[in-house]
RNA sequence: CGGGGCGUAGCUCAGUCUGGUAGAGCGUCAGCUUUGGGAGCUGAAAGUCACGCGUUCAAAUCGCGUCGCCCCGACCA
């Protein structure tokens, strides 16, 4: 094989952040030469970048088909009424790109699978004695984005491995979910990510428990909670937490007092001027729930989760209501609402069971009461938990406290029961004669987004530290001077006995200085970089560099080959074992 | 969609307030020199100053409009 030669590679790297990125993943993947922009959420894989991408998608595809699914490969685009029969063209027509054929025909670009697995599946299975069955594929997804960033992360046009399981009983789709679950957790120890397996929200997808594999980092776009004491831990989007005690405030058990409050509307505002902490507010905030007018009430320090909150409610939509609509209800403009005389159902927030001594809007212009005694003074309609969770809030599985983060979300698992196999006939004969729809499950994961928080996870200051399992190659031979003759022919034979074994070598022979190539390789950050060079040579030696640990070893000639095999293995097993920790 | 920022050479940016005909560093190309952590010297190429309309004797610079990109928010599988 010829051997990759940098000057004759596309590795484009930059010597300056570019504009454009913000992040380090992002920064990286553009300054080591490993992806183009080519508009808004688009972009382009150069060699190494796809190679890197590559390595991401062999695992991917191993670990699926160990778990017994099946590779295929279903078409980007959809006709539209496929879309339309399960509704979901209306759900998700905000990311749907759609588009029409030369016969005015309505085509969209298919932003996920569910739908036309299971027509495949409608047609392809009739009898129990064909499932389970696992189908998957690797495959462009495209979605409008409203606003795509971070490079790889948020793209309208991104790689997914998305995977559809049917089963005949509810036993056997729950093993179905765990193999998936399984594979997943190994899938991204191989890439080497630790991840943080969370519960999570079902969303748009429906269905009943779902599972999201979380790579923790500060430019995560998902915040999450964890137990520091449990395994418990959830997207902030469904978590769930309790509150110890009961804060104690003043004034429990006086009368309720009304205070002149003359254009003071944000809980900063009325906690400053009563000289209060924002948790002894109540917040009263009026929602529209499919066309009825509710207050859902949440402690002044904490925001309303609207989807816990729409959920507890039980309705389909659930919007802010506009000002208008909150004068009419409260008799009030925006800012001075309080659960006290409303006529309209009143929803609360668990957290505020048992408040006394509570500060509120009064319903009125320019005022608020204070020494509110929720139990006492309004009528609740009922408690239920729709708040965020915060930093420091109690555990619901244990006596716990739950600490806040925040993550990038590479795996999703849902099990979706009969959904989609009864909206689009996926029924099979059982045993008994009788005819039944499948059970589904389906399992994602953002084959891009992963290549990114692999970056994003494993760097430095001087560039990327690919994990040996996903890098582009695995040994970078750095000449450094490629005039010096004896250093030329050391290197040219030691790349070539270096893929005689089997390695992926990057052979860094541009007329460069030795600077710039250093700088270089720590940018492009493979595993093992060997620099051959004058000094080592006169010892008979190679000089070995960890670009993970930076450590630098002389190795004499004759043991480099079965050296760096040795430390390749090394690194591959120090990234398994820290996993298991 | 709301808020903010930006758009000048391949990249990072100055010049815009106060209008006078295009700049720097890096990169690229040629040559010399140099070769262990982004070298030095000499020379060269390279920009309809995002686009359009307007104001003006004169527009990168002022006004209006459009487009693109980035960030925050809302949203999200």
């Amino acid at each position: 094989m010829e051997a990759v030669r940098w000057s004759r590679q596309l590795i484009p790297t930059l010597r300056e952040v570019p504009q454009e990125a913000e992040i380090p993943s992002h920064q990286l993947l553009l300054r080591a030469g490993l992806i183009r922009k080519l508009g808004a959420g688009l972009y382009t894989f150069l060699p190494f970048g796809l190679r890197a991408l590559r390595k991401v998608e062999r695992i991917v595809r191993e670990e699926m088909n160990r778990a017994g699914a099946l590779e295929i490969l279903m078409p980007a685009l959809h006709p539209k009424e496929i879309w339309e029969q399960t509704g979901r063209f209306e759900v998700l027509k905000d990311v749907i790109f759609k588009i029409r054929d030369r016969q005015d025909r309505a085509l969209v670009l298919g932003p996920t699978h569910e739908e036309i697995v299971t027509d495949l599946v409608a047609h392809e299975v009739s009898s129990y004695r064909q499932l389970p069955l696992n189908l998957y594929q690797i495959q462009m997804k495209f979605r409008d984005e409203i606003r795509p960033r971070f490079g790889l992360m948020r793209a309208k046009e991104f790689i997914m491995k998305d995977a559809y399981s049917f089963d005949a009983d509810d036993a056997g789709a729950d093993e179905s979910y765990r193999k998936m679950y399984d594979a997943y957790q190994r899938i991204f120890r191989r890439c080497g990510l630790r991840t943080k397996i969370v519960e999570a929200d079902t969303g748009a997808m429906g269905g009943s428990s779902s599972h999201e594999f979380m790579v923790l980092a500060d430019a995560g776009e998902d915040g999450l909670v964890e137990c520091d004491t449990c395994s418990y831990a959830a997207n902030l989007e469904r978590a769930e937490s309790v509150l110890r005690a009961p804060p104690a405030f003043e004034g429990v058990g006086r009368a309720v007092e009304k205070v002149s409050t003359p254009g003071l509307r944000s809980v900063e505002e009325v906690s400053g001027f009563f000289q209060s902490p924002p948790s002894r507010l109540i917040k009263t905030l009026i929602y529209v729930a499919d066309g009825q007018p509710v207050a859902a009430l949440v402690p002044g320090n904490r925001d309303v989760n609207e989807i816990k909150l729409r959920r507890a409610l039980g309705t389909k939509t659930l919007i802010l209501a506009d000002p208008v609509t909150i004068e009419r209800v409260t008799g009030a403009p925006v800012g001075f609402a309080g659960p006290v005389g409303l006529k309209i159902p009143v929803h609360a927030d668990l957290k505020l069971r048992g408040y006394r001594g509570a500060i509120t809007g009064a319903n009125q212009a320019d005022a608020h009461i204070r020494h509110v005694d929720l139990e006492r003074d309004a009528r609740v309609t009922a408690y239920a938990d729709f708040s965020y969770a915060m930093e420091g809030d109690g555990c619901p599985r244990c006596p716990g406290m739950l600490r806040t983060r925040r993550g990038i979300e590479v795996g999703h698992v849902f099990k979706l029961g009969t959904k989609y196999s009864e909206l689009l006939g996926a029924m099979y004969l059982g045993a008994d004669g009788q005819k039944k729809p499948c059970i589904m499950g389906c399992y994602g994961i953002g084959v891009t987004r992963t290549l990114q928080a692999v970056i994003e996870q494993s760097h430095d200051d001087q560039g990327i530290i690919w994990p040996v399992p996903v890098a582009p190659a695995e040994v970078e031979v750095l000449l450094i001077n490629e005039q010096h003759e004896a250093s030329v022919r050391a290197a040219e034979k030691l790349v070539a006995e270096l893929e005689e074994v089997g390695l992926e070598v990057l052979y860094d022979e541009r007329a460069e200085r030795p600077g710039v190539k250093f700088k270089d390789a720590d940018l492009l950050g493979l595993p093992l970089r060997i620099n051959v060079g004058e000094r080592g040579l006169a010892k008979g030696a190679f000089e070995v560099r960890v670009r993970q640990s930076g450590e630098t070893l002389m190795i004499p000639m004759e043991s480099i080959v079965e050296s760096i095999c040795a430390q390749l293995a090394e690194l591959r097993r120090a990234r398994g074992a820290e996993e298991q920790g």
